[in-house]
DNA sequence: TAGATTGTTAATCGATTAACAATC
DNA sequence: TAGATTGTTAATCGATTAACAATC
C-alpha cells in the first residue's frame, strides 16, 4: 500500500458514488464485491476503480474482492463522513428553505444551526424548527457556535460579500448555489452547485443529440 | 477555422462560466477583451481559453481580441440559450417547489408548464401559477404539450421509474436531482445535479486543507 | 507599417486503461 | 494447491499548456 500526498480532484468526484453503490448493496445484504461487478455496476472500469481505491490503502484481499460494508467505511471515512458539520443558511429564501428542510443532511451529520437573512418579514420565522435571525449578527452567530460551513444561498451579488464574512467569523468550507465564483483563503473550502451551469449544459446536449437523431 | 466533430465535456462545462463572466463584463460596458485579459478574470489559461473557442470557430480578430457581446452571443448560441424549453417538474417537495419558484429559468427560456405529484394533498395547490398535477396524467400531458424536459425531484427511489416514464412520453432532456445515476435511451441527454454527492466532496476538502494548518 | 493578439500546431502533463506479478 | 482477484507498474490516451506563424 501506498499512500499518495495529492489526489486529484476527479478521483475525490468519485467517492461519494462509489459510495452510493455500495449503500445499496449493502441494503440488499450483499457483503462481498470484485472491482469488475463494481465496475459492472457503476460503469466505471475496474481498473479505474482498484486504481482510486488504492490511493487511500489496500482494502481488498486479493482473490476475493472488497468487504461492501468494510469499503462503505472506509470511503466514508475518507470523505469525512464519520464527522458532524455544523452549518448556517445564508437567505431564507426559495432554495435556502429547501435545504432548511431537507432532513437529509441532519441525518448524515450535517447539522443546520441557523438560517440567516435580511428581509425583516423572514426573521423570526421558524423553517424546520431553525430560527431564521437577522443577518446582523452571523459573525457573532458563527463565532460562538463553532459553526462549520456556510451554504450560500444569496443572490450573486451579495455572495462575494457573505463569503468573506462567512471566512473572517471563521467557517472552514462553504456550500455556494449562487451563480458566481466565490475568492476564499486557501484554507476555507468552496463547492459550487452552480444550478444554472448544470441546465445549461443539459441544454447543449439536448441539441447534439438532436442533431444525431437529424443525421439518421 | 476548423470545427471538430466531438468536443469534450470538460470544454462544454466551461462555456457557461465563460458565459457568465462575459455577461458581467457587458453589464460594465466593456465592449472588447483578449485571451489574456480574461484569463486573468476567470483563472482559466488564455491558452485554455483559446482553443476552448476554436472548436466552435474563430470568434476572435487578430491584434484585437473578442467582442464582449459578440462571444456572449456566440456561446449561448452553441449552448441553445437562444432557443426556449418546455419544463415539467416531477415532484412538488421543497426542492421541486423552490425550482418552480426560482423565475430565472423562466427568464433564460426554460418554462415551467406543470408539476406533477403523487400525494393528493397537494394535487390541485398552485405553486408561482404553476398548477401541481396528478402523477397519473403526466405521460398524456408531456405529449399533448410537447414538453421537452423533465426535472426530477422525487426520492431515489422513484426517480429512475419516473425517468422511463418521462422518456416514454417523449422528453428529450432529463434534469436529475435525486441521488441516483439515471439510465436513459442516448437520445435523452441527462444532466445530474448530485446535491449531497457535492456536500461529501466539501467535507473532505474542508478536512485536506485542516491537515495542511496542522503541519503549519 | 508595427504591434498586438488570435488560431493552430507541437510539447507536456495528467489521468485512464492494460497488463501482470503478488497473494489470498 | 489452483483459481481468482487484488495492488501496482507500464502503456496509452486525452486534455492542457507552450510556442509561434498568420493576420488584423
Amino acid at each position: 500500500m501506498k499512500r499518495q500526498t495529492k489526489i486529484s480532484n476527479a478521483v475525490i468526484k468519485r467517492l461519494p458514488r462509489y459510495r452510493r453503490y455500495l449503500r445499496e448493496l449493502q441494503k440488499k445484504g450483499i457483503d462481498k464485491i470484485s472491482s469488475s461487478e463494481f465496475s459492472d455496476l457503476t460503469g466505471y472500469t475496474a481498473s479505474q476503480i482498484r486504481q482510486d481505491l488504492n490511493n487511500f490503502g489496500g482494502f481488498g484481499q486479493q482473490g476475493y474482492g472488497y468487504s461492501v460494508s468494510g469499503l462503505y467505511n472506509e470511503i466514508s471515512a475518507i470523505l469525512g463522513l464519520d464527522k458532524q458539520y455544523k452549518m448556517v443558511i445564508v437567505g431564507a429564501g426559495n432554495l435556502g428553505q429547501a435545504i432548511a428542510n431537507h432532513t437529509y443532511y441532519y441525518k448524515t451529520g450535517f447539522i443546520v444551526c441557523g438560517i440567516f437573512e435580511i428581509n425583516p418579514r423572514l426573521i423570526g420565522m421558524k423553517i424546520n424548527d431553525i430560527e431564521v435571525m437577522d443577518y446582523d449578527r452571523i459573525v457573532e452567530f458563527v463565532e460562538s457556535n463553532d459553526i462549520d460551513i456556510g451554504v450560500i444561498c444569496t443572490t450573486k451579488d451579495a455572495a462575494q460579500e457573505v463569503a468573506d464574512k462567512l471566512c473572517f467569523a471563521g467557517v472552514r468550507g462553504l456550500w455556494n448555489f449562487a451563480p458566481v465564483d466565490i475568492e476564499t483563503p486557501t484554507h476555507v473550502a468552496v463547492e459550487n452547485m452552480h444550478i444554472s451551469d448544470s441546465l445549461h449544459s443539459l441544454a447543449y446536449h439536448m441539441n447534439r443529440t438532436r442533431e444525431h437523431e437529424d443525421k439518421k
